[in-house]
DNA sequence: GGCATACGCG
DNA sequence: CGCGTATGCC
């Protein structure tokens, strides 16, 4: 086969958006969806939908009500075991197999309101699940095996990941405290970040725009928080067909009720 | 002008319906529409939609989140004073004048599960809501003003207003308390049920479906509880067309996400 | 601003 | 079943 393109989506609620994530899928074509806040059990999960939609394969990480995350896929998926990165019992990371490369779907934290771990509990939650990732990223990069990680990392690690680094130096989302442990968790499995490998750090990327912002494309007050990683095993195939690999579909962000996330695709050429 | 239709309508929730109310409006061509459970306040009330629509004129008696009865109008309207109808302070009841003839608008309580005025308070309050309209109705009888009393009166009258008399006779909405109290209501004004002067005892006609019958249609388990009475003084105008005058228009219960109850016309000669 | 939850009400 | 209300969370 000629490709594996992977698209990943904060979706905001699958129930409501099962027919959203159906026109994108038609559109971007990608063999396999991570999905973050699916908010829905399992059994609540509408596989139906997916199936229809030319996904029959899929592995569901879910809760009641919050959280939860899902991979669905055109491939046969191997679901793979979880490492506890969540202290909490969360529905927040998954790793499934797919023709034999791994894929990690993760929900980090937000993180709440202030940006301080001993008043804010679940900063101090985002903190520590991140140095958990870090321990566990560290510690699989042994294995040397080819993983795609992708997400809502709920955190813009660049200046230009944000649209006002000064103004956000002190937001949940982009302060150094936060920036610098998701640094060190890139670091830990060597990963690349995609959508940085192919733009330049001075090129503004957005993948979220609050939905407080009514006109958001004119105020474009957008964060970069949802991501892309790939294993160096996997630099040729990601990289090597150039900026055409990676796609953020932020026109789906003008549909009728949408996400506030927009979803982001990687063509692996394999 | 040659005629003045007059429509009732329970839109559970007018924000939500607006558009709904539109549609009906282009079809059914009412010169008034009165509606009750509008579960707004009067600030709150889609007033543009409805001049958009060709009502400009409205009179709003709403309260936040519950019940709330509205009258809106091609032809401009008079506000008249209503008297104290219900005992809690609940926006159940209005009036208007509109071309000479007065408008009445109620919304009768529903009066909850058990038909037991001793054990259940709000079938209590629906009884006492009906003991004074009766002596408002009787009361006002002395003027032999031109009246419309129209609404959700929440009590179906008579035996094939119901789809089983039988199976309802101990059902609030259909207990002899009830049919008794309306009926004495009705003679107190020596009003004119139009349904009824207009189809014959035998005929079922229902305005209302329980949202919990999946297929509304097919199980058919509805019941009459909206009503356009005429004062004898309207009987030519009401009547001398023929069925023609009153209709139920019940294919709005196919809608997406319609009311539970259809809109009633009435169109008068005048 | 929008999506969950649970509740009261019809 | 589907409206409102409220609260939590993002």
């Amino acid at each position: 086969m000629s490709g594996l393109t992977i698209a990943t989506w904060n979706i905001n609620s699958v129930r409501l958006r099962a027919a959203q994530v159906a026109a994108f899928a038609q559109e971007a074509s990608p063999d396999v969806i991570c999905l973050q806040e699916i908010k829905c059990q399992e059994d609540q999960f509408p596989y139906k939908a997916f199936v229809e939609m030319g996904y029959p394969h899929a592995h569901v990480t879910g809760q009641k009500g919050m959280h939860g995350v899902a991979t669905v896929s055109r491939l046969p998926i191997e679901p793979l075991e979880m490492q506890p990165v969540c202290s909490r019992e969360e529905a927040r990371a998954q790793r499934v197999r797919i023709e034999g490369i791994e894929i990690q779907n993760y929900y980090i934290p937000a993180g709440g309101d202030e940006p301080d771990p001993e008043t804010n509990p679940r900063f101090a939650h985002k903190l520590d699940f991140v140095e958990r990732l870090e321990a566990y990223v560290r510690e699989r990069a042994k294995e040397e095996a080819d993983i795609v990680a992708v997400g809502d990392f709920n955190i813009a690690p660049h200046e230009n990941d944000v649209w006002s680094h000064k103004q956000l130096l002190s937001v949940v989302s982009h302060t150094p405290v936060e920036t610098e442990g998701l640094e060190r968790v890139r670091a830990a499995g060597d990963f690349i970040d995609v959508a940085r490998a192919l733009h330049p750090e001075e090129e503004k990327i957005f993948t979220w725009w609050s939905y407080r912002n009514r006109d958001w494309r004119k105020s474009n007050r957008g964060r970069r928080l949802d991501h892309i990683w790939v294993t160096p095993s996997l630099r040729v195939p990601a990289l090597s067909s150039g900026r055409a690999a990676f796609t953020v579909w932020d026109h789906t962000r003008d549909w009728e009720k949408p996400s506030d996330h927009a979803p982001v695709t990687l063509r692996l050429k394999v």
